[in-house]
DNA sequence: CTGAGATCCTGGGGGC
DNA sequence: TGCCCCCAGGATCTCA
């Protein structure tokens, strides 16, 4: 599942292929996975516009384009978002398609057709409900006390929460908590002091150093080039139940928080 | 406001 | 071995 790293990664890709092309035709196969402002077509606004330039925020892809307006992509589970060239087929279940200039196609595609492509205008709050960047300057220790400070949901639910902090989905989640040795269904507001900090850092450096190895591959991830990560050879807990932990060799455990599956160490996370 | 639960999909895994 | 059923998972909406 595309989370902050995998984003990233796409993101960087996408730059680097697509800043400056124009976008001369559109096809839409499913219409619920191109969404417009109320009363805009789709392809019709999107025809003969030229991109700028390729971001991230949280986990969607933002397209700036020359007219002003976004183009925000949310992969959700499954969704990919791969530059073709001219003689490449498509990738099964591709769902929309932008044909450039210069025959180049950047191909949305998405299984579960749960990704979702928006267009937005300039200005537009879309990411209003959003909370900080963890990569970003914004998230400081009192920023992060201030998240959590009396909340009782179990700190692994709330990292989940992308209003509380953007980003962050279940691998990471399991990794972080891994890293800063803090058990995942511990209340996120009685978390203060070392134990806080240690978090929020393990959140940094679990990110910043699964962009370095561009992203987890754990089923279908794969960035703009169709390349997959290599972040999953350097999981400690996600995914690994009953292995040991590579800190003090007890076996991983798996249990269900928010709904999510959770691995953890039950020795080395208190 | 907060948290729980439903919803959308389908490949793949588990169970028989 | 083969087939069928069930369900994970992110964002969003509804409900208590």
């Amino acid at each position: 599942m595309p989370e902050l790293p995998e984003v990233e990664t796409i993101a960087r890709g996408l730059r680097r292929a697509l800043v400056g092309a124009e976008i001369v035709a559109v096809e839409v196969r499913k219409a619920k996975m191109a969404q417009a402002p109320s009363g805009l077509d789709f392809v019709r606004e999107l025809r003969g516009e030229r991109i700028l330039g390729v971001d991230r925020r949280a986990k969607y892809v933002t397209i700036a384009l020359a007219s002003g307006r976004s183009l925000v992509t949310s992969l959700r589970m499954t969704g990919r978002l791969v530059v073709q060239r001219p003689e490449q087929p498509d990738f099964p279940a591709t769902y929309v398609v932008l044909a450039l200039a210069d025959g180049r196609r950047l191909a949305f595609a998405d299984v579960r057709t749960f990704g979702r492509m928006r267009l937005i205008e300039p200005n537009e709050p879309w990411d209003a409900d959003l909370g900080p960047e963890p990569l970003g300057r914004a998230f400081t220790g009192e920023r992060f006390g201030a998240i959590l400070a009396k909340r009782r949901t179990p700190i692994k639910a709330l990292l989940l929460d992308q209003r509380r902090v953007a980003g962050i989905g279940n691998i990471y989640a399991c990794e972080s908590l891994w890293l800063a040795g803090i058990r995942p269904s511990r209340p996120a507001g009685s978390l203060r002091g070392p134990a806080r900090e240690r978090l929020r850092r393990s959140i940094i450096d679990v990110l910043e150093r699964a962009i370095e190895m561009r992203g987890t591959t754990v089923d279908d991830y794969v960035d703009a080039e169709g390349l997959k990560g290599a972040f999953q050879n350097a999981l400690a807990v996600y995914g690994r139940l009953g292995e040991g932990c590579p800190r003090c060799g007890s076996p991983i455990r798996r249990t269900v928080i928010a709904g999510r599956g959770t691995w953890w160490c039950g020795q080395c996370q208190r």
